[in-house]
DNA sequence: ATGGACACCTGTGGGC
DNA sequence: TGCCCACAGGTGTCCA
Protein backbone atom coordinates (compact mmCIF):
# COMPACT_ATOMS: atom_id res chain seq x y z
CA UNK A 1 0.00 0.00 0.00
CA UNK A 2 2.45 2.42 0.96
CA UNK A 3 4.64 4.01 -1.15
CA UNK A 4 6.79 7.14 -1.27
CA UNK A 5 4.33 10.07 -0.27
CA UNK A 6 2.22 7.84 2.31
CA UNK A 7 5.91 6.43 3.94
CA UNK A 8 7.14 9.83 3.95
CA UNK A 9 4.29 11.89 5.64
CA UNK A 10 4.47 8.76 8.23
CA UNK A 11 8.32 9.95 8.28
CA UNK A 12 7.84 13.66 8.78
CA UNK A 13 4.82 12.94 11.40
CA UNK A 14 7.04 10.62 13.82
CA UNK A 15 10.45 12.91 13.69
CA UNK A 16 8.85 15.49 15.99
CA UNK A 17 7.74 13.15 18.61
CA UNK A 18 10.31 10.49 18.26
CA UNK A 19 13.44 12.64 17.70
CA UNK A 20 15.55 12.31 20.87
CA UNK A 21 13.20 10.10 22.73
CA UNK A 22 14.56 6.98 24.99
CA UNK A 23 12.64 4.21 24.36
CA UNK A 24 11.37 2.53 27.93
CA UNK A 25 9.60 -0.63 26.56
CA UNK A 26 8.92 -2.87 24.25
CA UNK A 27 5.82 -5.56 23.37
CA UNK A 28 5.74 -7.59 20.80
CA UNK A 29 1.93 -8.84 19.87
CA UNK A 30 2.68 -10.31 17.09
CA UNK A 31 6.35 -11.99 16.54
CA UNK A 32 5.57 -12.42 12.62
CA UNK A 33 6.26 -8.49 12.43
CA UNK A 34 9.78 -9.14 13.37
CA UNK A 35 10.41 -12.13 10.75
CA UNK A 36 13.16 -9.76 9.52
CA UNK A 37 14.99 -9.14 12.55
CA UNK A 38 17.60 -11.52 12.78
CA UNK A 39 18.15 -12.80 16.66
CA UNK A 40 14.22 -13.10 17.79
CA UNK A 41 11.84 -11.11 19.89
CA UNK A 42 13.98 -10.96 23.09
CA UNK A 43 16.93 -9.58 21.36
CA UNK A 44 15.09 -7.05 19.30
CA UNK A 45 13.62 -5.66 22.75
CA UNK A 46 17.12 -6.21 24.28
CA UNK A 47 18.70 -3.71 22.07
CA UNK A 48 15.67 -0.70 21.88
CA UNK A 49 14.78 -0.30 25.36
CA UNK A 50 17.10 1.95 26.73
CA UNK A 51 18.21 3.12 23.66
CA UNK A 52 17.70 7.13 22.15
CA UNK A 53 16.48 7.62 18.55
CA UNK A 54 18.45 9.59 17.02
CA UNK A 55 16.34 10.69 13.87
CA UNK A 56 13.75 9.58 11.30
CA UNK A 57 14.86 9.09 8.18
CA UNK A 58 13.34 7.69 4.89
CA UNK A 59 14.93 6.10 1.49
CA UNK A 60 12.47 5.11 -0.93
CA UNK A 61 9.74 3.03 0.97
CA UNK A 62 12.01 2.21 3.66
CA UNK A 63 12.22 4.00 7.04
CA UNK A 64 14.90 3.79 9.67
CA UNK A 65 15.81 5.45 13.35
CA UNK A 66 19.42 5.50 14.16
CA UNK A 67 19.70 4.13 17.89
CA UNK A 68 22.14 5.57 20.57
CA UNK A 69 22.51 2.65 22.74
CA UNK A 70 23.24 3.45 26.54
CA UNK A 71 26.39 3.85 27.93
CA UNK A 72 28.11 0.56 29.08
CA UNK A 73 25.90 -1.20 26.02
CA UNK A 74 26.98 1.04 23.54
CA UNK A 75 30.67 0.18 22.16
CA UNK A 76 31.15 0.52 18.32
CA UNK A 77 27.45 -0.62 17.16
CA UNK A 78 26.15 1.39 14.35
CA UNK A 79 22.85 0.12 14.10
CA UNK A 80 19.44 1.38 13.88
CA UNK A 81 15.37 0.05 13.75
CA UNK A 82 14.72 -0.31 9.98
CA UNK A 83 11.19 -0.36 9.06
CA UNK A 84 8.64 -1.15 6.16
CA UNK A 85 5.35 -0.92 5.46
CA UNK A 86 4.69 -3.71 3.10
CA UNK A 87 1.16 -3.66 1.88
CA UNK A 88 -0.91 -2.85 5.08
CA UNK A 89 1.57 -1.26 7.67
CA UNK A 90 0.92 1.80 9.50
CA UNK A 91 2.77 4.05 12.04
CA UNK A 92 1.01 5.57 14.62
CA UNK A 93 1.43 7.82 17.75
CA UNK A 94 -0.72 7.22 20.48
CA UNK A 95 -0.62 8.40 24.19
CA UNK A 96 -0.83 5.35 26.30
CA UNK A 97 -3.97 3.82 27.18
CA UNK A 98 -5.77 4.49 23.69
CA UNK A 99 -7.33 1.53 22.44
CA UNK A 100 -9.05 1.62 19.45
CA UNK A 101 -6.00 0.16 16.58
CA UNK A 102 -6.72 -3.29 15.73
CA UNK A 103 -4.16 -5.68 14.11
CA UNK A 104 -1.56 -3.79 16.74
CA UNK A 105 1.32 -5.95 16.45
CA UNK A 106 4.35 -3.87 18.31
CA UNK A 107 4.32 -1.48 20.77
CA UNK A 108 7.73 1.12 21.56
CA UNK A 109 6.63 2.95 24.57
CA UNK A 110 8.88 5.73 24.98
CA UNK A 111 9.71 8.82 27.01
CA UNK A 112 10.28 12.04 24.50
CA UNK A 113 12.77 14.83 24.57
CA UNK A 114 9.76 16.42 26.24
CA UNK A 115 8.94 14.26 28.98
CA UNK A 116 5.86 12.95 28.01
CA UNK A 117 4.92 9.37 27.37
CA UNK A 118 4.05 8.11 24.18
CA UNK A 119 3.11 5.37 22.19
CA UNK A 120 4.57 4.34 18.85
CA UNK A 121 2.27 1.52 17.24
CA UNK A 122 2.52 -1.08 14.37
CA UNK A 123 -0.10 -1.97 13.04
CA UNK A 124 0.05 -4.20 10.22
CA UNK A 125 -3.04 -6.11 8.82
CA UNK A 126 -1.25 -8.39 6.57
CA UNK A 127 1.95 -8.67 8.15
CA UNK A 128 4.37 -7.79 5.08
CA UNK A 129 6.29 -5.19 6.78
CA UNK A 130 8.33 -5.03 9.31
CA UNK A 131 10.41 -3.78 12.09
CA UNK A 132 13.71 -4.94 12.49
CA UNK A 133 17.37 -3.83 13.89
CA UNK A 134 20.13 -4.01 11.78
CA UNK A 135 23.87 -2.73 10.87
CA UNK A 136 24.89 0.88 9.55
CA UNK A 137 26.93 0.88 6.93
CA UNK A 138 28.25 3.21 4.34
CA UNK A 139 26.81 4.43 1.53
CA UNK A 140 28.10 3.27 -1.42
CA UNK A 141 28.67 6.74 -3.01
CA UNK A 142 29.81 8.31 0.51
CA UNK A 143 26.66 11.17 0.05
CA UNK A 144 23.65 11.02 2.83
CA UNK A 145 21.81 7.75 3.64
CA UNK A 146 18.53 9.12 3.05
CA UNK A 147 15.98 11.88 3.81
CA UNK A 148 15.65 12.98 7.38
CA UNK A 149 14.66 16.59 8.85
CA UNK A 150 17.70 18.39 8.77
CA UNK A 151 19.61 17.03 11.86
CA UNK A 152 22.76 16.33 9.77
CA UNK A 153 24.53 19.04 11.55
CA UNK A 154 24.95 18.36 14.92
CA UNK A 155 25.43 20.90 17.81
CA UNK A 156 28.91 20.77 17.42
CA UNK A 157 28.45 22.01 13.73
CA UNK A 158 29.89 18.32 12.69
CA UNK A 159 28.16 15.56 10.58
CA UNK A 160 26.49 13.36 12.97
CA UNK A 161 27.46 10.10 12.48
CA UNK A 162 24.58 8.48 11.05
CA UNK A 163 24.37 10.89 8.25
CA UNK A 164 26.42 8.64 5.31
CA UNK A 165 25.23 5.39 6.50
CA UNK A 166 22.23 2.89 5.39
CA UNK A 167 20.75 0.02 7.03
CA UNK A 168 22.74 -3.16 5.35
CA UNK A 169 19.22 -4.19 4.19
CA UNK A 170 18.22 -1.46 2.12
CA UNK A 171 21.56 -1.30 0.70
CA UNK A 172 20.31 -2.00 -2.65
CA UNK A 173 17.52 0.26 -2.73
CA UNK A 174 18.76 3.83 -5.39
CA UNK A 175 17.92 7.09 -4.64
CA UNK A 176 14.44 8.34 -5.04
CA UNK A 177 13.25 11.35 -7.27
CA UNK A 178 12.74 13.08 -4.03
CA UNK A 179 16.38 12.48 -2.82
CA UNK A 180 18.23 15.72 -2.98
CA UNK A 181 21.46 13.55 -4.45
CA UNK A 182 18.99 12.17 -7.08
CA UNK A 183 20.97 10.60 -9.62
CA UNK A 184 19.29 11.10 -12.96
CA UNK A 185 21.25 10.27 -15.62
CA UNK A 186 22.11 7.16 -13.92
CA UNK A 187 18.15 6.31 -14.03
CA UNK A 188 17.97 7.07 -18.21
CA UNK A 189 21.13 5.12 -18.36
CA UNK A 190 19.39 2.83 -17.32
CA UNK A 191 15.92 3.13 -19.04
CA UNK A 192 18.49 2.98 -22.53
CA UNK A 193 19.92 -0.30 -21.33
CA UNK A 194 16.47 -2.04 -20.25
CA UNK A 195 13.90 -3.47 -22.75
CA UNK A 196 11.68 -4.67 -20.16
CA UNK A 197 7.87 -3.12 -20.32
CA UNK A 198 8.45 0.71 -18.70
CA UNK A 199 6.28 0.08 -15.61
CA UNK A 200 8.13 -2.76 -14.65
CA UNK A 201 11.21 -0.61 -14.52
CA UNK A 202 9.19 1.78 -12.37
CA UNK A 203 8.96 -0.16 -10.10
CA UNK A 204 12.16 -1.75 -9.75
CA UNK A 205 13.83 -0.11 -6.32
CA UNK A 206 17.47 -0.84 -7.49
CA UNK A 207 16.51 1.53 -10.87
CA UNK A 208 15.44 4.47 -9.06
CA UNK A 209 12.78 4.10 -5.35
CA UNK A 210 9.60 4.76 -4.26
CA UNK A 211 7.53 4.10 -6.61
CA UNK A 212 4.26 1.79 -6.35
CA UNK A 213 1.25 0.68 -8.57
CA UNK A 214 -0.60 4.24 -8.16
CA UNK A 215 2.29 6.24 -8.52
CA UNK A 216 3.46 4.17 -12.05
CA UNK A 217 0.03 4.30 -13.52
CA UNK A 218 -0.14 8.00 -12.46
CA UNK A 219 3.21 8.88 -13.65
CA UNK A 220 2.00 6.85 -17.55
CA UNK A 221 -0.96 8.62 -17.90
CA UNK A 222 0.76 11.88 -17.71
CA UNK A 223 3.37 11.00 -19.84
CA UNK A 224 0.54 8.91 -22.61
CA UNK A 225 2.81 5.93 -22.28
CA UNK A 226 1.73 2.07 -22.16
CA UNK A 227 2.65 -0.34 -19.30
CA UNK A 228 4.40 -2.30 -21.64
CA UNK A 229 6.16 0.03 -23.79
CA UNK A 230 10.19 -0.98 -23.56
CA UNK A 231 11.84 1.61 -21.60
CA UNK A 232 14.96 1.30 -24.21
CA UNK A 233 12.27 2.46 -26.74
CA UNK A 234 11.63 5.86 -25.26
CA UNK A 235 13.22 8.77 -26.57
CA UNK A 236 15.55 10.90 -24.38
CA UNK A 237 12.56 13.00 -24.30
CA UNK A 238 10.15 11.25 -23.35
CA UNK A 239 12.36 9.52 -20.73
CA UNK A 240 13.15 13.19 -19.17
CA UNK A 241 9.19 14.10 -19.24
CA UNK A 242 8.26 11.44 -17.49
CA UNK A 243 10.33 11.43 -14.96
CA UNK A 244 9.65 15.10 -14.50
CA UNK A 245 6.10 14.05 -13.93
CA UNK A 246 7.26 11.03 -11.45
CA UNK A 247 8.89 13.64 -9.50
CA UNK A 248 5.64 16.17 -9.77
CA UNK A 249 3.22 13.93 -8.62
CA UNK A 250 5.20 12.55 -5.92
CA UNK A 251 5.78 16.08 -4.45
CA UNK A 252 2.39 16.55 -4.80
CA UNK A 253 0.97 13.28 -3.01
CA UNK A 254 3.53 14.37 -0.32
CA UNK A 255 1.79 18.07 0.02
CA UNK A 256 -1.44 16.31 0.42
CA UNK A 257 -0.49 13.96 3.17
CA UNK A 258 -0.43 11.24 0.09
CA UNK A 259 -3.09 8.13 -1.04
CA UNK A 260 -5.95 7.06 1.37
CA UNK A 261 -9.21 4.74 -0.20
CA UNK A 262 -9.77 2.69 3.03
CA UNK A 263 -8.88 1.59 6.30
CA UNK A 264 -5.31 0.64 5.06
CA UNK A 265 -3.32 4.03 4.85
CA UNK A 266 -4.03 6.28 7.76
CA UNK A 267 -0.85 8.89 8.89
CA UNK A 268 0.68 8.80 12.62
CA UNK A 269 -2.49 10.13 14.25
CA UNK A 270 -4.52 7.82 12.31
CA UNK A 271 -5.80 10.45 9.17
CA UNK A 272 -6.17 10.02 5.78
CA UNK A 273 -4.18 11.81 3.51
CA UNK A 274 -5.97 13.94 0.36
CA UNK A 275 -4.16 12.80 -2.71
CA UNK A 276 -7.25 9.84 -3.79
CA UNK A 277 -9.13 12.88 -5.68
CA UNK A 278 -6.21 13.59 -7.88
CA UNK A 279 -6.04 10.43 -9.12
CA UNK A 280 -6.33 9.77 -13.02
CA UNK A 281 -5.86 6.21 -13.85
CA UNK A 282 -5.20 4.00 -10.75
CA UNK A 283 -8.66 2.71 -9.28
CA UNK A 284 -10.92 4.40 -11.91
CA UNK A 285 -11.82 1.35 -14.39
CA UNK A 286 -14.67 2.04 -16.02
CA UNK A 287 -14.58 5.74 -15.72
CA UNK A 288 -13.66 8.42 -18.14
CA UNK A 289 -10.37 9.60 -19.43
CA UNK A 290 -9.96 13.19 -17.99
CA UNK A 291 -7.86 13.88 -21.44
CA UNK A 292 -10.22 12.39 -23.82
CA UNK A 293 -13.36 10.68 -21.84
CA UNK A 294 -12.29 6.74 -23.27
CA UNK A 295 -12.88 4.51 -20.31
CA UNK A 296 -9.74 3.69 -18.06
CA UNK A 297 -9.28 0.12 -18.10
CA UNK A 298 -7.46 -2.51 -15.73
CA UNK A 299 -5.07 -4.83 -17.12
CA UNK A 300 -4.06 -8.02 -14.98
CA UNK A 301 -0.97 -7.62 -15.15
CA UNK A 302 2.29 -8.95 -12.84
CA UNK A 303 0.08 -10.64 -10.13
CA UNK A 304 -1.70 -7.25 -9.60
CA UNK A 305 -3.48 -4.28 -12.19
CA UNK A 306 -2.68 -1.93 -14.99
CA UNK A 307 -4.71 0.68 -15.25
CA UNK A 308 -4.62 2.96 -18.31
CA UNK A 309 -6.19 4.59 -20.90
CA UNK A 310 -6.92 2.16 -24.31
CA UNK A 311 -6.66 5.46 -26.48
CA UNK A 312 -4.13 7.97 -24.81
CA UNK A 313 -1.68 5.32 -23.56
CA UNK A 314 -1.13 3.03 -26.68
CA UNK A 315 2.05 0.69 -27.40
CA UNK A 316 4.04 2.13 -29.89
CA UNK A 317 6.77 0.56 -32.34
C1' DA B 1 19.09 -10.03 -18.61
C1' DT B 2 14.02 -10.88 -18.39
C1' DG B 3 9.71 -12.38 -17.40
C1' DG B 4 6.76 -15.16 -14.81
C1' DA B 5 5.14 -17.57 -10.80
C1' DC B 6 4.89 -17.76 -6.14
C1' DA B 7 5.58 -17.06 -1.16
C1' DC B 8 4.73 -14.23 2.67
C1' DC B 9 -0.60 -12.76 5.05
C1' DT B 10 -5.44 -10.84 6.43
C1' DG B 11 -9.55 -8.64 5.33
C1' DT B 12 -13.23 -6.90 2.42
C1' DG B 13 -16.64 -6.77 -1.07
C1' DG B 14 -19.22 -8.76 -4.92
C1' DG B 15 -21.81 -12.52 -6.96
C1' DC B 16 -24.70 -16.35 -6.32
C1' DT C 1 -26.87 -15.89 5.84
C1' DG C 2 -22.96 -18.29 3.93
C1' DC C 3 -19.53 -19.60 0.65
C1' DC C 4 -16.17 -18.78 -2.98
C1' DC C 5 -13.48 -15.84 -5.67
C1' DA C 6 -11.05 -11.70 -6.83
C1' DC C 7 -8.60 -8.18 -5.16
C1' DA C 8 -5.56 -5.00 -2.25
C1' DG C 9 -0.26 1.24 -1.90
C1' DG C 10 5.41 -4.59 -1.54
C1' DT C 11 9.45 -7.36 -1.70
C1' DG C 12 12.28 -11.30 -2.38
C1' DT C 13 13.46 -15.62 -4.45
C1' DC C 14 13.50 -19.30 -7.56
C1' DC C 15 13.07 -21.15 -12.20
C1' DA C 16 12.71 -21.36 -17.27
Amino acid sequence: MPELPEVETVRAGLAPALTNAVITAVEVLDARSLKRHQGGVEDFKATMVGSKILAVVRRGKFLWLPLELPSGRSGFHQIAMVGHLGMSGQMLLRTPGFTDDKLTRVIVKATAEDGEEIEFRFVDQRIFGSLAIDELIPTADGLPGGFSDGLEIGIDGKLNWWVNLIPASAAHITRDPLDQHFDQKFVLDKFKKKNSGIKRVLLDQQTLSGIGNIYADEALWRSKLHYDQPASSLSSAQARDLLAHVREILAKAVAEGGTSFDEQYKNVNGESGYFAVSLNAYGMTGTPCKRCGTLIKRDSWMNRGSHFCPKCQKLKG
